[in-house]
DNA sequence: AGCACGCCGACT
DNA sequence: GTCGGCGTGCTC
């Protein structure tokens, strides 16, 4: 008897066991997809775990539906990353398994629906109303899917109809897995064998004599035979003789062409010519020697360089080395910076090694990926990707970069698993034995401080590149500026003096409104009310473009109010503003100029954001005002001036990282300003002009930010002095929620008594109603020196006790681990 | 997570 | 009476 452990998709902690035939047994292999039946009537896709012969004693075994692949698809090694992505953020290998495998690879089954050949009509008083109605649908189509039932006789809940008539032998279900998969073939053409010979050629184009399209074809194909070696594609044959579809294919019918079929990529490199590498200046050369003399000691080295230092150049010179020795590198970066702008630079230099792996990508782009990947493909050498892009099936890895190591987004916060990209880049780094460069302009407090505790190496570029000095950073006080009423709508007068004179020099303006949490929200002026989510505890937000009030966290949305809900007066207002407004003000006070936006309402097609970022590379755009999507990475040479239009709100944020993210945001926002030789100017609204933080960033003063943060972050028991560990508890009922969380908190208390680990909570968040759940937090501070597995073993021993209480089983609990 | 089963209120 | 609502328990 033989049986495999398996994975599955699926929240669960545990292995699945099935049963599996001896050839099966000898064929499987780790990392290898099988499609096994789960519960009543599903089919799921499982990752074969291990291979045994121990029969389970409490349960007989299922034997599995099918094997899906030849080979292993995810390797031993990923297998092991993921383990420990699982047990180090407290969660399941399933919904690893789920987050890193493209979808196109996890089929699940579908129920179809078949008529039974054998039945035979009965009269109508055989079926009732809606039986007949199934019967008379399967009359016209072969099959049937649950879904389309539903439509068919209007009725959400089909099971017990279908029941029915599988009773009455009318139909019968069966479960159908699909491949989702499809390779891309595409049909390239060639002359038919029989006309090799030159004789054969010369007596057709003989008889072609008359038809003079076709004849041309038949030359065309021969000339573009000759030049490349390469096979040819039906469309390149077209458009190469300019002839329509039709001629192409009246030579086919008669034979004359014969088309075949290649597999072929999705993703294509457009095949540009590469160029060599740019020389580095001084600096960047001075960086590369001494982060090779660093990985000499240390297997992490973080790059420290101002904006504009050149750091990507850096970057290449280290992957050129990487890839020469045969090995692979990954090249991880947030999601927003994941541009094609840096696509094109990488596939300048390195031409069809690079693959991107992101979420815009389609499914079966991924699979290609991943598929090159896996087999080391000269394609898949060089891996572009966001955050997921760690779970990949690397099998030797010689360097990871991590591009803008600051960005809290590398930090996936829901679903599970709820990993860290940088961190979790350290730990495969290891694995693979592979070095990890991380790079920024400002720091992460915990990555700085692992240089300084000498963890990690350091490397520092102080200099922009071509000697571009930094840009000049002023506050403003919008406090004052009110008092003295010089403030046009949220513009002060010194801002719009400072836009005016970049339009008048024809150069471009970004300005910078982070808007999250401070959306407009409509505001009664007699009583106060402002309309609230019925679903959450927020208020809605005013969106001008459909006229709507939405909310933020549900996405319930209701038409604009005319009148105020609660007193009935006309009197309304929108308190606070973003970027949507701030566009419309300089509508008015800059008619002339053209103005764009960008935020997650106007960047959501695929492409979209592309083409507002090139429609300002072309200074088709004057002004472009929007939220953090602007920090990151973008390179444009006409930018003089940068405004913040109100620091205040980032500063307000109520979490330890506040002050640190300020500090990054108005860094990187102000990198964008000055990036040729003209000095870049900044402008920073502020109710707060003295505050410690914008002191420090208006002076580029790093070292005093990270003094004061690491200073904080040790007063008040924070990382990296600490390990943090949120758990979130979630039910529909107030009470329930207040119950569980404080049998919670006690168990926790007695459990960490004296061990120096605190317990904070349990709280409310400020939205404590979320689509009409409430929410309750409970923080872990666990001291750096004390031993992390062991915590969390004792903390899901807590979470195995809690589960056996049935009033509080449905109270949904979220781990997370080293949370924001 | 799904999904079936079972109990209960709201309507054709 | 039937339909669909949701709470509960299980999945090799």
């Amino acid at each position: 008897m033989h049986f495999i452990d398996v994975i599955l998709p699926i929240p669960l902690t545990k292995t699945f066991v099935y049963q599996v035939s001896e050839r099966e047994a000898d064929f499987l292999e780790k990392g290898m997809r099988v499609a096994v039946p789960f519960g009543k009537s599903k089919i799921y896709t499982a990752l074969v775990y291990a291979i045994h012969q121990n029969a389970p004693t409490t349960y007989k075994a299922k034997e599995i539906d099918q094997i899906l692949d030849r080979s292993a698809v995810v390797s031993a090694r990923q297998l092991e990353f993921w383990e420990w992505i699982a047990s180090y953020y407290m969660c399941s290998l399933g919904e690893v398994f789920k987050a890193a495998i493209p979808s196109a690879l996890l089929l699940e089954s579908e129920t179809i629906i078949l008529p039974n050949k054998n039945f035979q009509w009965q009269g109508e008083e055989f079926f009732s109303d809606q039986e007949s109605l199934v019967y008379e649908a399967l009359q016209h189509q072969s099959s049937l899917k649950i879904q389309e039932v539903s439509d068919i006789i209007d009725r959400k809940n089909v099971l017990p109809i279908l029941k029915a008539l599988i009773e009455k032998q009318v139909i019968q279900l069966k479960e159908e897995v699909y491949e989702t998969y499809k390779p891309k073939l595409v049909k390239y053409v060639k002359m038919h064998q029989d006309y090799n010979s030159d004789q054969a050629l010369s007596s057709l184009l003989d008889t072609l004599s008359r038809a003079k399209k076709q004849r041309e074809v038949v030359l065309k194909l021969f000339s573009m035979e000759a030049v490349t070696q390469k096979p040819i594609q039906v469309k390149e044959l077209e458009t190469e003789s300019k002839v329509s579809s039709a001629v192409v294919k009246s030579l086919i019918d008669k034979g004359v062409l014969e088309v075949y079929h290649l597999q072929t990529d999705r993703v294509q490199y457009d095949g540009q010519e590469t160029v060599e590498s740019k020389t580095l200046n001084e600096y960047q050369s001075t960086a590369l020697t001494q982060i090779k003399g660093q990985f000499q000691e240390k297997d992490v080295v973080l790059l420290h360089g101002v904006t504009s230092s050149g750091k990507t150049e850096v970057y290449v010179k280290l992957i050129e080395q990487v890839i020469q020795k045969g090995q692979q590198v990954l090249y991880l970066l947030p999601e927003i910076a994941l541009t094609t702008q840096l696509i094109k630079r990488l596939q300048q230099y390195f031409g069809e090694k690079v693959s991107v792996y992101h979420s815009k990508y389609s499914n079966n782009e991924r699979v290609e990926v991943w598929n090159n990947i896996l087999k080391s493909d000269d394609k898949a050498q060089i891996v572009l990707g966001a955050r997921s892009a760690v779970l990949l099936p690397f099998s030797n890895l010689g360097l990871i970069v991590v591009d803008e190591e600051h960005e809290q987004s590398f930090k996936q916060f829901d679903p599970a698993p709820r990993y860290h990209a940088r961190d979790a880049a350290v730990v495969l780094g290891k694995l693979h034995q592979a070095k990890v460069l991380m790079g920024t302009a400002t720091p992460s407090i915990e990555s700085y401080f692992n240089t300084q505790n000498k963890k990690y190496g350091l490397v520092e570029i102080n200099r922009r590149f071509a000697g571009v000095l930094m840009p000049d950073i002023e506050l403003t006080d919008i406090k004052e500026k009110h008092r003295k009423k010089r403030m046009k709508g949220h513009f002060s007068d010194r801002l719009i003096e400072a836009i005016a004179d970049a339009l008048e020099l024809g150069e471009q303006v970004i300005l910078f409104q982070n808007r999250r949490g401070y959306a407009p929200i409509l505001e009664c002026q007699e009583c106060g009310n402002s309309p609230q989510c019925p679903n959450c505890d927020v208020s809605l937000t005013y969106h001008h473009y459909r006229d709507q009030l939405r909310c933020h966290y549900c996405g319930h949305a209701m038409a604009m109010q005319q009148s105020c809900i609660a007193c009935g007066s006309s009197e309304l207002s929108t308190k606070g503003f973003g970027t949507e407004q701030i566009a419309h003000e300089l509508a008015d006070l800059f008619p002339e100029a053209k103005v764009g936006r960008m935020d997650s309402d106007t960047t959501r097609g695929k492409y979209s954001y592309e083409k507002l970022l090139s429609s300002f590379e072309r200074l088709e755009i004057d002004i472009l005002v929007g939220t953090q999507m602007l920090t990151k990475g973008l390179d444009f040479r006409k930018v003089s001036l940068v405004g913040v239009m109100n620091a205040d709100n980032l500063l307000n944020f109520p979490d330890f990282r506040a002050h640190e993210r300020s500090f990054q945001l108005i860094q990187q926002v102000s990198g964008r300003a000055g990036r040729t030789q003209k000095r870049g100017k900044v402008i920073v609204q502020t109710y707060n002009p003295y505050h410690q933080i914008l002191q420090q960033a208006s002076m580029n003063d790093f070292q005093a930010m990270y003094t004061d943060q690491i200073n904080e972050r040790y007063q008040f028991k924070y990382p990296p002095f600490i390990r943090l560990i949120k758990l979130v508890f979630r039910h529909r009922d107030f009470s329930k929620v207040n119950e569980a969380s404080d049998w919670y908190v006690q168990s926790l208390k007695t459990v960490f008594k004296g061990s120096g680990t605190e317990i904070l909570g349990p709280v409310f968040p400020a939205v404590a109603r979320i689509r009409n759940e409430y929410h309750k937090h409970i923080i872990i501070k666990i001291p750096a020196h004390q031993s992390l597995p062991k915590s969390k073993r004792a903390i899901l021993k807590i979470d195995k006790s809690f589960q056996a209480i049935p009033a509080y089983r449905s109270v949904r609990i979220v781990y997370n681990v080293d949370a924001q």
